[in-house]
DNA sequence: GCAAAAGTGTTGGAAATACACCCATGT
DNA sequence: ACATGGGTGTATTTCCAACACTTTTGC
């Protein structure tokens, strides 16, 4: 670009200011984010729930939000907004969809981010002291204020891909985990049953898993070795995929 | 829950009207679209950008966006700001990820949802009249303006895993292409080499290919057949695809 | 000793990879 | 005739799926 042009282009350029009164009030929407939190509990996938604070939704249950705020980055909204639910930090978190409907909300136009988070219901005992807040599992979960039956299903799908990639699985289990924990977690994810020796093999070669000489205890058969996830030697890993396939 | 709960929740939920008040103008946010807009031509993979025009980005190229009306579904916006700036409907367009980093806009906050779409270079002249309109190789793009340059970023690696799981690629070729073309297509978007032989096994395996019994014109050598994809049969298929690798 | 789940290997088929030659066209 | 890329087949390897018996523990 030779420097008229430059020059050129400038002139057309607007200043900051003038960008300025198009972000002004009448341009602005309301945005807030849902949480999807998914745990893993007696071998059921599970999703917290709260009871809608709406009238017009009066008994059904919605996920977890809350606006965002105007000086707030949107990831930190996230992390406020699970605190705040759950009293945790320091947990997975993923952004999955923004739906912007102009009425999915019944009081105004309000543009949701939604993000999954993956947490261990036995680990971080969470907060339920307000019973409006409750575990259900995803199986029967249906009829959702706003549009959070779709969003629900939104993040599930997204899930059950993602966990198949990544090994997200490990932050819905103890630290300290069975094989067949393990199993029983990816088939109530997927939906799906799985040959057990299949699956071990898989895992061990993948090598990254720590066997960490332990046993199940308290177990009313024999019980199973206890490993925990390489999640460092993982990092190091990230392999280039290339594979077409649909 | 028994009809004195239900009393006694109603009496705790909020009306409308009273979460009106909580979206008013101090909670809202400017929020914006950004188009990632891919296309394919001369065997490359290439992006549409503009000139920023905003002074303080002056001489920076910068994604297609705009800011979302008020009353304005947000996939309305993407594709009203597509067909703004390229003249075109009805091409793909998907949601990819929400950008909400305070600062990432001089003039104030916005946060901005990104779509990617592909389109087809040959097919849709596009009016690019203004010469601030341009396309580029994916290759060469860097220091694109605002946090333009991550969001190109997320949608490249977006479009290099989709177009593995998906027939997405055939929305950046034209309606007949030969399979010489096809496997251009796939080694410009995943940055690899394939091998021919290989690469032509496993599209006649999936058999969504239709033959269209015609020849490449004017090849400076042995024409190949064209070919049509078979979207009909694929939409019929929707595998449920289970396998864990990571 | 019995119930219940842990642990363990082999085999056959499918899919991915690697690889080399002849063919049709334009110049 | 020759340069260019189109079109084809086979051998090898790798990965996945199917499948059954022995072991350990609690009761």
């Amino acid at each position: 670009m030779s420097a008229a042009e430059k020059k050129a282009l400038e002139k057309k350029s607007k200043s900051i200011h003038a960008i300025q009164s198009e972000l002004e009030n009448t341009n602005r929407i309301a945005l807030s984010v849902d949480c999807v939190i998914f745990g893993f509990d007696e071998n059921k996938l599970k999703v917290l729930l709260i009871r809608s604070d709406l009238k017009k939704y009066s008994g059904k249950w919605s996920l977890l939000g809350d606006l965002v705020f105007p000086k707030e980055d949107l990831d930190d909204a996230a992390y406020r907004i699970l605190k705040q639910r759950t009293g945790l930090s320091d947990v997975y978190l993923e952004q999955v969809h923004t739906f912007g409907a102009v009425d999915r909300h019944p009081a105004g136009r309000v543009v949701t981010v939604t993000y999954c988070s993956l947490i261990n219901v036995q680990h971080h005992k969470i907060n339920i002291l307000d019973n409006e807040l409750h575990w259900h599992d995803v199986q029967t979960v249906k009829d959702l204020a706003f549009d959070h039956q779709q969003i629900f299903d939104t993040c599930l799908k997204q899930l059950q891909k993602r966990v198949q990639e990544h090994p997200l699985g490990f932050n819905l289990l103890p630290k300290k985990f069975s094989l067949r924990d393990l199993q029983n977690l990816y088939e109530a994810i997927l939906d799906v049953k799985m040959d057990r020796r299949n699956f071990r093999k898989k895992f061990f070669t993948m090598d990254l898993l720590i066997d960490l000489n332990e046993m199940e205890q308290d177990a009313p058969h024999r019980p199973g070795k206890l490993y925990k996830f390489n999640f460092e030697k993982y990092e190091k890993k990230q392999k280039k995929w290339v594979g077409i396939d649909f």
